[in-house]
DNA sequence: TTTGACAAACCGACCGGTCGGTATGTAACT
DNA sequence: AGTTACATACCGACCGGTCGGTTTGTCAAA
């Protein structure tokens, strides 16, 4: 529900940030359902009545390592964005920084994963969609700055724009990941970047100003 | 193939399909993972040892279900290739017919899942990577085709473009899955050929026959 | 045409082990 | 003294997998 009225007092909030951290780290890599809390538990060095203190349920569990990985994820994008100055100099910056964190970070795999398993249970679907949604909205809203800008063409669905790269990112960094566990999705990302933009890109050239429709 | 010896002899080929389609179902709406052996055999009305008859463990099954299931999606796109002419068509063609398939097969999604979920497994993934490598090089082919019937410019990297399409459709299908059951696939589809034909496609516009590099 | 032998196909009870979850105890801090 | 923050011990359900046994189909000898 209201994501647990975050208690905040006290000295097990490490603790309970270990128990967060391993299970990500295990939801990225078994997923949810091939995840066990014995597996979670052994990894923090704890026991099952430590666990079940700081959450309610494996659920509970898997739905605040989702909110919070993806909390974390957003941060980065955001932060990265704001070293550049026009929106889709950001939007690319974004897409990099979201490069950056699958290598650097094992655990970021199980904010997607655990979007795919939640989002087939029909209650926890309303929960899982926010996390594209929201990416859609942070896309479409840079695609039109940057049409103010003068960047994109004024043309474009920045809707649909934006929905497309956000799938079509997540689509390659399951390739990458199965393929080259990583190493090659900055590469692949940059691949994806150069079919897109110069379909969406007002061309500056000299000659040829515009096609008519 | 080299699974099973392939058998052949009798009646009991039909159980093993039978076995084969509800397990598909069944991985592809809760995963490998997800998936007891239980459900499956409930849901063919047969018991555990009509099942171990057929199938020496869970993983046999999953790699089997796999196996067919990605064949004869194979066929289904071979078969769209085969009603155009023109190689980008073909391409085009395959798409859609893919689309259908999400649409069409609830047990569609089990190729992928499995190909995620197996792939996790070091021992399992190099039967799992040809699953995208194969996708990968029919794209490819028909890419250099087009580029040969002067449909796709020259200078394109087919590959790159080929991996960028396939994994963009694998990511695009995992969102309209979440966020609408499929129901806007083809939609997405189009509109990830939208922002991508431009780019790759070579202007027949009547006049600027083409821009120097 | 019956019958006996053998294999293919299927049944369902059962196994050890693991699952998510609970009940209870206790040491440390407030 | 009371709450916080754990540990220990345990529960029933269910997991993938096995096993002895039964049925069904095939074919050949009688």
């Amino acid at each position: 529900m209201a994501t647990a009225a975050a208690p905040v007092r006290g000295r097990g909030e490490g603790t309970r940030r270990c128990i967060l951290d391993e299970a990500a780290l295990a939801f990225a890599r078994t997923g949810y359902a091939g995840t066990s809390l014995n597996d979670v538990i052994a990894a923090t060095g704890l026991t099952k009545g430590a666990f079940y203190f700081h959450f309610p349920s494996k659920e509970a569990l898997a739905l605040e390592v989702f909110s919070s990985k993806q909390q974390e994820w957003a941060a980065k994008a955001v932060e990265a964005a704001g070293r550049k100055e026009s929106a889709l100099d950001k939007l690319i910056e974004m897409m990099h920084a979201t490069c950056d964190l699958y290598e650097t970070d094992p655990a970021a795999r199980a904010v997607a994963r655990l979007c795919w398993e939640l989002g087939e249970d029909p209650e926890l679907a309303p929960q899982m969609k926010p996390f594209l949604t929201n990416w859609f909205d942070i896309l479409e809203d840079l695609l039109r700055a940057a049409q103010k800008e003068g960047d994109v063409r004024k043309d474009v669905d920045a809707r649909a724009v934006a929905e497309v790269c956000v799938a079509s990112f997540i689509g390659i960094s399951d390739v990458s990941h199965l393929l080259s566990g990583n190493m090659d999705l900055r590469q692949r990302a940059e691949q994806l970047m150069d079919l897109i933009l110069p379909t969406i890109r007002v061309q500056n050239n000299r000659r040829a100003p515009a096609p008519m429709t």
